[in-house]
DNA sequence: AAGTCGGGGGG
DNA sequence: CCCCCAGACTT
C-alpha cells in the first residue's frame, strides 16, 4: 500500500478486504437476511447501541416474524415489545409502515431508496441501509459511525449537524460507495466506526484506511468530526480580590499543577465578600478601601466564567506572606511567571487604577 | 436551524 | 457530570 491518498476504488477494496477479515457477521439481524429483519433492526438501532438492541431484537422477531404479523398486531403489543428501548415514535412509525407496506405494496418493501425514505420512520440513511444490506442496491448510508469514518478520512471541517457539512458528507459517502458488494461495504463501514474508528482512542494502526485518512496523516483523528456546538455554556461566577499593598503589589497564588489553569499564578477566588476576612487573616492583612471593578467574562471550552473583580487596598506586615505558592506581584517590576489570561487583564487594570489613584 | 424524543454506556 | 449512540420528525 502506498503512502499516498487512496483512490475511490482503492478505498472500496480496502474496506471490503477488511470486512472479509474483521467485519461482524454474527449479529442476529445478519442471519436469514430479509428486508423486514433488516428494517426492524435498523429502526431499533437508531440512536441506540448494538448491545442494547441485542436484548430486544430476537424477542421482537419471535413475536412478530413477518411484516404481515406486525401490520395486524395491536399497537399496544408493538409498544410492549419496545418497552425500555426509548424513542417510542419509532415503534409507532414501525407499525404504521408495516400497515402501509401490506396495504399499498402487497406486503413487499419498495425496491427503491427514494420510496423507502418516504415511509414513516425511514430517513435517507435508514433507507440506504435497508436497500444496500437487504437488497444489494448501491445506496450510501450516513449514520453516526459512517459520519465519523468519513469526516476523518476527508478531514472534513464543521459540525455534521449543519446542512452544508451534512451535504458534503453525503457527497463523500456517495462517491466512495463501490459498485459491488454494497451489502458488505455498508456493514464494514459501520463496523469500522464501531470498532476501530471510535470517538475516543481510535485504533488507527489497525485501520485499513490509515494510508489515505487525512485526519490520521495530520495526527488529528479525534478532532473530527467537529463536535456539536454547545449552545448555552454553563455559567459560573466568582469574585476575585486584587489585594494591593502599599508598594503597589498584588497578592497571587499558584494553582495546583493539574486542572484548570494548572500551575499558573492567579488571583484568589471567593464566593462573596464575606469570604474576604478569612483570607485577610490568613495573610495578616488589614483591609482598607475597596472598590468593585467592571465584571470580566471569560469563556472556557466547557463553561463561561463571570469574574467580579474588587480592588482592595491592604496594609501588610513586612514579610507576612510566608506560605509557599503565594506571592506579591509587583506591578512596577512584574516577575516572569505564568498568568491566566483574565488575571493578566485584571492586573493591568489594577495597575492603571493604582496609578490614577496616585495622580489624583 | 433548533427542539424533541429516551434509555444506556463510556469517559 | 457530560457526550454520544446503526436518526427522524416537528416546529
Amino acid at each position: 500500500m502506498s503512502q499516498q491518498a487512496l483512490s475511490d476504488a482503492q478505498f472500496g477494496v480496502a474496506v471490503l478486504d477488511w470486512y472479509d477479515r474483521h467485519g461482524r457477521k454474527d449479529l442476529p439481524w445478519q442471519q436469514g437476511i430479509t428486508p423486514y429483519r433488516v428494517w426492524v433492526s435498523e429502526i431499533m438501532l437508531q440512536q441506540t447501541q448494538v448491545s442494547t438492541v441485542l436484548t430486544y431484537f430476537d424477542r421482537f422477531m419471535a413475536a412478530l416474524p413477518t411484516v404481515e404479523a406486525l401490520a395486524s398486531a395491536a399497537e399496544d403489543e408493538v409498544l410492549h415489545l419496545w418497552t425500555g428501548l426509548g424513542y417510542y415514535s419509532r415503534a409507532r412509525n414501525l407499525h404504521k409502515t408495516a400497515k402501509l407496506i401490506v396495504a399499498d405494496h402487497a406486503g413487499e418493501f419498495p425496491q427503491d431508496v427514494e420510496q423507502l425514505a418516504e415511509l414513516p420512520g425511514i430517513g435517507r440513511s435508514t433507507a440506504g441501509a435497508i436497500a444496500s444490506l437487504s437488497m444489494g442496491l448501491r445506496a450510501p448510508i450516513l449514520d453516526g459511525n459512517v459520519k465519523r469514518v468519513l469526516a476523518r478520512y476527508a478531514a472534513l471541517e464543521g459540525y455534521p449537524g449543519e446542512p452544508k457539512v451534512a451535504r458534503q458528507l453525503w457527497d463523500v459517502a456517495e462517491r466512495l460507495t463501490p459498485q459491488t458488494r454494497v451489502n458488505h461495504y455498508t456493514q464494514a463501514m459501520m463496523d469500522l466506526g464501531a470498532t476501530l474508528c471510535t470517538r475516543s482512542k481510535p485504533s488507527c494502526l489497525l485501520c485499513p484506511l490509515k494510508t489515505g485518512c487525512r485526519a490520521h496523516l495530520l495526527g488529528r483523528e479525534t478532532e473530527y468530526p467537529t463536535p456539536k456546538p454547545r449552545k448555552t455554556l454553563p455559567r459560573k461566577r466568582t469574585l476575585m480580590p486584587l489585594l494591593a499593598n502599599h508598594e503597589g503589589a498584588i497578592l497571587l497564588y499558584r494553582r495546583p499543577p493539574t486542572g484548570l489553569w494548572g500551575g499558573l499564578w492567579s488571583l484568589p477566588e471567593l464566593d462573596d465578600l464575606t469570604a474576604l476576612d478569612p483570607l485577610a487573616a490568613r495573610h495578616a492583612l488589614q483591609l482598607q478601601q475597596r472598590r468593585e471593578l467592571p465584571t470580566l467574562t471569560h469563556t472556557f471550552s466547557h463553561f463561561q466564567l463571570s469574574i467580579e473583580p474588587w480592588l482592595i487596598r491592604v496594609k501588610s506586615e513586612v514579610g507576612a506572606v510566608a506560605e509557599p505558592d503565594w506571592l506579591w506581584y509587583n506591578l512596577a517590576t512584574p516577575p516572569r511567571l505564568g498568568l491566566a489570561a483574565p488575571v493578566k487583564t485584571l492586573l493591568k487594570r489594577a495597575a492603571a487604577e493604582l496609578n490614577a489613584g496616585e495622580m489624583s
